[in-house]
DNA sequence: CCAGTTACGCTACGGGTCGTAGCGTAAGAG
DNA sequence: CTCTTACGCTACGACCCGTAGCGTAACTGG
C-alpha cells in the first residue's frame, strides 16, 4: 500500500470534529471507476458519481475539486498491483511487466481515463505533477529495478562512476520508461490491438536485440 | 494534399443550391486549433469555436456532429506535412522522422487534442475509425517506406516470400509504429520532457542496437 | 430572368451539468 | 455537554449543448 501524497481522501491530521467517511471515499472511488465502464469519459458526470456512491454531490466536492483529480485518485490505486517478480533473466522480466502493464491497460475504467486525464494535464499543471507522483513515478520504479538486477546479473553493463554516470543511468531509464510504457499504451489505445504474449516476445526481441534482431 | 475521407467539410456532389462556403471551413478549422491552445479540451466549446470562426453556431453543426470530430479533423491536417527524406541510412531516416514527429506533438493544439480524442475513441468506435483513416494511417505509411529502404541497402533483413513473410512484415511493422509514435507520445505527454536531437540519438540507438548497445 | 434548392446568420428554447450556498442533522473530540 | 467538522438535502445562477424556426443569401437548371 502506498501512502497518499495528496490527501483529498485522507481525513485531516489533529483535527477534531466529525471524521470523514472512509467508507464514502471508497465508495465513490468504486463508483467513479465503475461509471467509467458504462459511460466513458466525456459523458461522466458529478452528480452520476454521487448517485451511484450512494452520496451526496456535496461530499464529492469537499473532497476533489473536480472530475480530473476525482479519476486520477479512481485509477492511481490499479497501478499499485504492479510488480516485477525475478524471473531468472531480463528479457523474461521485460515480457512480465510487459504483460502486467498490458492487462492493466485493457481494463475498460483505465483505458478511458488514463489518456484523458493526460490530456487535460497538458494544460493543468498541477494536475500532471498529481499524475506524475501518483501514477507515472510508480511505474518508473520497476524500471529502475530491472535494470538493476539485469546489471547484477551482467545482461547489461554497469553504469559509469561519478556524476555524468549517474546522469547518463537517469536519463537510460527515463528512455527505456517511455519506449516500453509509450508502446504499450500506443498499442492499446491507439492500434486497439492485445497485448499478448507474442506481442511481449516481439517486443522484447526488440527491445533487448534491436531492429535487425527481428527478421 | 490529402483527400478527405470523412467528408465532414467537402461539398455534397453533383447538388445544386448554395454551395458550403469552403472559407467557412478554413476559418473554423483554423479557430478550433486556436482555441485549443487557449483553452485546452476541457473548456473548448462549439459556441467559441463558432465565435472566434466569425460562424453561427448552427453552421458547425451542420458539418460535425460533435466537438470530437470537430477536432479529429482540425488536427489530422496537421499530420500531412510528415515526411521522410532519404538521409542516406537507417539510422539518419529514424532520427529525421522521430524529431519531426516530436516537434507536431511539441505544439500545444496537437498535444492537448490528440490524447484527448484518443481517450474518446476508446468508448466510441466511429470516432475510432476516424482518427485512424486520418491520422494513425498515415503515419504508418512512414514506417513502411523507411523499412523498405532500409532493406534495399541491406540495413535490414529481407521480407520472407510467402504468406507467412507477408504477415511477418505486417506484424512488425505494427511493431516498430508504435514503438517509436508511442515512445515520442509518452516522452512528451507524460514525461514532459522534449525530443531534442540528443534524445532522438539515443532513442534510435536503442531501436538498433537493443539495450546492450545504451551503455 | 425565374423558380427551385441548399447554405447561412440569427434568435430562441428545453435540457443537462457545473460548482456553490445555506440549512438542519450526525458524529467524534475535549 | 459543547465545540467542531462532515453529511444529506435543496435550491440556485451560470454555462453549454444541440435543435428548431425564420428570413435571407448564393448558386443551378430551365
Amino acid at each position: 500500500m502506498v501512502a497518499r501524497m495528496h490527501d483529498s481522501t485522507s481525513p485531516r491530521k489533529g483535527r477534531t470534529g466529525r471524521p470523514r467517511s472512509a467508507e464514502a471515499d471508497r465508495a465513490i472511488l468504486d463508483a467513479t471507476r465503475a461509471a467509467l465502464v458504462d459511460l466513458g469519459w466525456g459523458k461522466l458526470t458529478m452528480g452520476e458519481v454521487a448517485a451511484r456512491a450512494g452520496v451526496a454531490k456535496t461530499t464529492l466536492y469537499r473532497r476533489w475539486a473536480n472530475k480530473n483529480e476525482l479519476v486520477v485518485d479512481a485509477v492511481a490505486v490499479l497501478f499499485d498491483e504492479l510488480e516485477l517478480p525475478d524471473r531468472g533473466c531480463l528479457k523474461s522480466d521485460i515480457e512480465g511487466v510487459v504483460l502486467q502493464f498490458g492487462a492493466l491497460l485493457a481494463r475498460p475504467e483505465t483505458k478511458t481515463a488514463l489518456m484523458a486525464v493526460v490530456a487535460e494535464s497538458t494544460t493543468d499543471n498541477a494536475l500532471r505533477e498529481r499524475i506524475r507522483s501518483a501514477i507515472v513515478d510508480r511505474q518508473k520504479r520497476l524500471v529502475v529495478l530491472g535494470r538493476e538486477r539485469a546489471q547484477q546479473r551482467g545482461e547489461l553493463p554497469p553504469d559509469s562512476p561519478g556524476a555524468e554516470g549517474a546522469l547518463a543511468a537517469t536519463q537510460a531509464v527515463g528512455l527505456i520508461f517511455d519506449v516500453i510504457a509509450g508502446a504499450i499504451v500506443h498499442r492499446t489505445l491507439v492500434s486497439s490491438e492485445p497485448v499478448d504474449p507474442a506481442w511481449a516476445h516481439s517486443f522484447s526481441t526488440l527491445l533487448l536485440t534491436g531492429l535487425v534482431g527481428l527478421g
